[in-house]
DNA sequence: TAGTGGTCTAGACCACCAG
DNA sequence: TGGTGGTCTAGACCACTAT
């Protein structure tokens, strides 16, 4: 890395192999390996069998983004967790929602909304869909005492996760639940799940105003 | 991870110590290692020593976030990257930006505000301050040829990097520039990089209207 | 096809910290 | 203070792929 920085090993050029550096710094491959398995990692360098490992030209920064749980982004802000299940109804996958999750036309889903508190002020207003014929065991289960999310980590603790972010004007729905005005600004999350590449479950995640999202340094 | 999501290891459940798992599965426990501490990377268990390693009972997801430099995301997009400078000028921190940066009162700043287009539609306004004291070669630099954050790049290639996202209503500045009415929902990212606990550059960047910030899955 | 990174082994010593 | 994870070593074989 202080090669790098200091343009030692300028960006696009390529770095001396393994055992080279394993022999100019003393210490054994595995070392030299482990070392720039995580300088790859964190997208400084690029590695490729055969072709050597180069300097990053193009640096992809990548930095850790912890999605904790919503009852612990509220509990550590000091607050009180709370959440109120809005609604629950069982219907087919509708178009946009049967697309996004790759099911069958007339899958069944569970589609949930639910508010979420700190303290008495609303934190965040969740709309989601869950593939019913994936996780059949959503149908019984009783989620005003559940939230969604930590019913499902508790039963599919691990999965693929996509998540995107993006700015919306408040739609009706929410704004009454967050108690902002329709069109406030608001930052929402749409995050997908995934068992063994099938849909698991889909949310629209869209929090209260001036809500802030920071990356973990790591 | 397939005894974790079957439940053979419960959350908040102690597992094996490596050697135990390294002698079950006869296999070296550097292997054991390297595993578990993929895990632990992942946010799937928490490792302590002396005190083991436990399956994570309120599992924060960890994903990889990728920041690409704003010219590979529109050239990704199909279209032409170019930018303008806006303007450029040294001044003192203010307040705001001399506290979020750790300078001293009369600390001298280059400010500079500038928009990123894809083809001819405004993608992302910025509006940036760079520490002179630190990177004093940033004042002479002609940002209307390269852009300040690849000038950076280029110049500090390693650095800590922290960001936080928002939506806000669009300022009147970037408004105009990006070409929607002032108080339009826009995502705004705030980014701060570091060379070794000092401050290099603070940005806000925000992004045209309908702007989807998603996590690679990596 | 040869050279590079990917991965594993068997063994060792050390740092930390819970009990 | 002892048990745990953290890290390193020296060596080996393999998979991939640029040439």
């Amino acid at each position: 890395m202080r090669r790098i920085s200091d343009g030692s090993y300028p960006p696009g050029g390529l770095l001396p192999i393994e055992t080279e550096l394993a022999r100019e710094f003393s210490c054994a491959r595995a070392t030299v390996n482990r070392a720039m398995r995580e300088l790859a990692e964190d997208g400084i360098i690029d590695r490729k069998r055969r072709a050597g490992s180069r300097v990053n030209a193009l640096p992809v920064r990548r930095t850790r983004l912890s999605v904790p749980l919503v009852r612990v982004d509220v509990t550590e802000r000091g607050a009180a967790y709370r959440f109120d299940l809005i609604s629950r109804q069982i219907e087919p996958a509708s178009g946009v929602v049967a697309a996004r999750m790759a099911l069958p036309a007339k899958a069944r889903v569970l589609h949930l909304t639910s508010v979420h508190f700190a303290d008495d002020a609303p934190f965040m207003f969740e709309r989601r869909w869950i593939n019913l014929e994936l996780i059949p065991d959503a149908e019984p289960a009783d989620f005003s005492i559940i939230n969604p999310n930590e019913w499902l980590v508790s039963k599919v603790p691990l999965s693929d996760l996509e998540m995107s972010f993006i700015a919306e004007g408040a739609a009706p729905e929410p704004a009454r639940y967050l108690n902002v005005a329709e069109g406030t600004p608001l930052l929402t999350a749409e995050r997908q799940t995934w068992l063994e590449g099938n849909s698991i479950t889909v949310a629209r995640l869209t929090y209260h105003e001036g809500y802030r999202l920071v990356t973990s340094t790591s």
